[in-house]
DNA sequence: AGCACGCCGACT
DNA sequence: GTCGGCGTGCTC
């Protein structure tokens, strides 16, 4: 019998704009939407998805091959991801084989089946458990796991060892001492219900907000849930989603890339005996399969993660928070350039439940659409317990004498608060010994021979790297061009401030958390226990430090560059600098001692440091927004960014030259196109880089006009080396 | 994206 | 004579 659907419409990953037909195969009576399946395509055996089932295709039978295998009788992507990926695809412009492939765990776009592996785990046996690792200071090996297995008494799977560096060889050693012993399970062993730690009590803002969220489960409703730092939003979270469980719902939690530390996820996994599934980009591939496939079965609760976990199937999914919603880390960056922020918005609408966009700093897309009330519009603007919130002072930088970076007035503050035993915190948005090596003699400076950029000077290792291509050189001993033996560096980064820090207050600790510092994994737990323990009372950091920890003991923030994003070209620049102010100013005086926030300037009559710090965030956000207006910048206009790159100076500009004729004539007047003009840094990797940007009024507009000029766009082929991309909504323009 | 086809330059 | 450069076009 004979079909009368015959045709299985294929995406493939890959960059193409349409799906592929495939005849199927009669034996398999049923193909769902959403499957995967392995077809033949050119030579390659490729894994596509299934879009549609149709009668007829454009091609002739003869032409068309037939479905290898059916992987799925259930679909891997359910209905409202499928969905999602579709409105994703048309929205970022994007190949909807690629959107497919960014949704699913890589082992299951390799073919994989979507069941729990059984896992061998090894713990700790009664006899071992008696066994003290000091016994093996001879065996290291042995030792480490010994120590790895008392740490964690649950067990680890074969797999987290690998990860210890623990071999085959020395899990044998210790089993045949029968200190250990292996048992095998299906899913990662969830930790043994621990006291749970019950919800604090609310005051009455969060009582309000609380209740506004809740009341709106079970219908599609967007919150910007706008609370000042140290104001317990977290803990609104929390009890809104102890409700939404209570209701047979689940939650979804996005966090920003590195803010998902063992801590955060700690406070759900204390709060709640529901399990709890995690998927963020430091797990192994096997970790976050795990993952997917207890929040498709319904076997977790809470599924918190980061960007891509946007894309993870929940039944019954009941409310999504996404928290720091500005974090730039929810838009990526390269490929397929999704908004997760945004498509949860998308997300939330098709699942007809709530979603909260929380911050204490919104971006200004946000703000705007709460202020045209597309978004209900909530505020915690006290701090919860006592927490007073910190002052500002700003250091004018003109005519001060500064050592290493610091001026006299904050040496003293920082002085007076180690006097009081309080904790200071330094932030540096540079990391590295200092951003410039220079020659007083003739001018040379040390130059990325692949970017239109300064090496920055490390030391310790002592390196000349560069930080946007990772350009390794040694330094030199002497000037390159002059042989002048005495190069100066120039500028203060991390490591600089800390080993000065260490000269000035010889009796204090210091700690730096920065990239460098915190490389191998664990470090930055271990870096911000120490601080938690008061072990340390200089703290240093790059805005790794500025986001959501929480360290009461520190009474003194003191922010050493800031004019670099007053000034900056990009038009996001001053956005960023005003969110990363107020969160790195909010570490300060979360305990019960008084905040003071100092902010060295050479500006410190500029408008908007005088808004921020008189005003506060919101004030400053509305400034700026006027600015935006002015400029045609979003969110009162909609823009779309061509990007180009090719290893010759004039390729790139070539294509985008041609891109805009081919979309000139389609412009209706309601498209604008800028450019093409270089990049803010032209030169980078080995690759000259050029911009078009493409403005509209309004988004239908300007997606029709994508709609109409990207199927041109395939036979306007660059020469081989250029390559270019479309990235709608961009966040800035580097 | 890959991969073959094909059309021109400098080599044993 | 051919080896190999990479522009072009196709994959159901």
């Amino acid at each position: 019998m004979t079909h009368t659907a015959p045709i299985l419409k294929i995406a493939l990953p890959g960059p193409f704009r349409q799906t592929f037909d495939y005849l199927i195969n009669d034996l398999e009576p049923d193909y769902p939407i959403g499957a995967r399946v392995q077809v033949s395509f050119g030579r390659k055996t490729l894994i596509g998805i299934v879009c549609a089932r149709v009668g007829k295709s454009s091609l002739k039978r003869e032409q068309l091959k037939a479905i290898q295998k059916l992987l799925d009788h259930k679909p891997i992507l359910t209905p409202d991801i499928f969905k999602l990926c579709n409105w994703a695809s048309d929205y970022y412009h994007h190949p909807l084989g690629e959107v497919f492939a960014a949704a699913l765990p890589t082992l299951l776009r390799q073919g994989e089946a979507p069941e729990l592996r059984q896992t061998r785990f090894w713990k700790l046996t009664a006899s071992g458990l008696l066994q003290e690792a000091k016994t093996l200071s001879s065996a290291r090996r042995q030792q480490a796991l010994l120590l790895l297995l008392q740490a964690n008494p649950a067990g680890l799977s074969e797999d987290t060892l690998r990860e210890h560096e623990i071999t085959r060889q020395t899990i044998h050693t210790l089993a045949n001492k029968q200190w250990i012993n292996s048992f095998e399970t299906t899913c990662l062993p969830t930790p043994a219900s621990r006291a749970e730690e019950k919800p604090l009590t609310l005051n009455l803002e969060q009582q309000q907000v609380l209740s506004a969220i809740t009341e709106s489960l079970g219908t599609f409703k967007p919150f910007l849930l706008e609370g000042i730092t140290g104001s317990g939003k977290t803990e609104v979270y929390l009890q809104a989603i102890a409700l939404c469980l209570q209701q047979g719902l689940r939650a979804l939690v996005l966090i920003p890339e590195i803010s998902l530390t063992p801590q955060t996820v700690d406070r759900f996994k204390q709060r709640f005996n529901n399990a709890t599934a995690v998927l963020h980009s430091g797990m192994n591939d096997r970790e976050r399969l795990e993952a997917w496939i207890m929040a498709k079965n319904g076997e977790a609760d809470i599924i918190i993660g980061t960007r891509s976990a946007i894309f993870t199937p929940i039944p019954n999914l009941g409310l999504i928070i996404i928290d720091e919603e500005h974090d730039a880390s929810f838009k990526q960056q390269d490929g397929f350039r999704y908004s997760a922020r945004d498509l949860a918005i998308v997300r939330a609408q098709a699942a007809a439940c709530p979603v909260v966009l929380g911050t204490a700093t919104p971006s200004l897309t946000t703000l705007f659409n709460a202020d045209r009330r597309r978004y209900h519009h909530l505020a915690l603007t006290q701090r919860a317990g006592h927490a007073l919130p910190p002052s500002y002072h700003l250091i004018d930088l003109r005519r001060q004498k500064l050592q290493h970076g610091l001026s006299e007035p904050l040496l003293h503050e920082i002085q007076q608060a180690l006097i009081r035993g309080h904790q200071v915190l330094l932030f540096i948005n540079r990391r590295g010994y200092a951003p410039l090596l220079l020659c007083h003699v003739c001018g040379w400076t040390g130059r990325c021979e692949h970017c239109d950029a300064n090496l920055t000077l490390h030391q310790a290792p002592t390196y000349l790297i560069c930080h946007h291509c990772g350009h390794t050189e040694r330094v030199p001993a002497h000037c390159a061009s002059c042989q002048n033996p005495h190069l100066v560096a120039v500028g203060i980064a991390t490591e600089r401030l800390e080993q000065a820090l260490k000269e000035y207050f010889p009796d204090n600790d210091v700690i730096r958390i920065d990239r460098d510092s915190t490389r191998r994994k664990g470090s930055l737990d271990n870096l911000l226990q120490k601080i938690h323990q008061g072990k340390s009372q200089i703290l240093i950091g790059t805005q790794m430090l500025a986001k959501g920890h929480h360290f009461p003991r520190v009474s003194l923030v003191g922010i050493l560059d800031t004019d670099s994003g007053l000034f900056s070209s990009d038009f996001s620049a001053s956005e960023r600098l005003g969110q990363l102010i107020t969160q790195v100013a909010g570490r300060a005086g979360r305990g019960s001692i008084k905040g003071n926030v100092y902010i060295q300037t050479y500006h410190p009559d500029h408008p908007l440091l005088q808004a921020l710090i008189h005003y506060g965030y919101p004030t400053f956000a509305r400034q700026i927004l006027e600015e935006r207006l002015v400029a045609q910048l979003p969110p009162f206009n909609c823009l779309a960014l061509f990007r180009a790159e090719s290893p010759t100076l004039e390729q790139g500009m070539e294509i985008l030259e041609k891109i805009k004729q081919a979309g000139l004539p389609l412009t209706d007047n309601a498209v604008q196109i800028l450019g093409p003009i270089p990049a803010p840094m032209q030169k980078r990797a080995k690759n000259y880089r050029y911009q078009l940007l493409c403005r509209a009024a309004h988004r239908p507009q300007l997606q029709q006009w994508l709609s109409k000029l990207l199927p041109l766009l395939q036979h306007v082929k660059p020469s081989k080396q250029v390559k270019w991309s479309l990235d709608v909504d961009p966040i800035d323009m580097f």
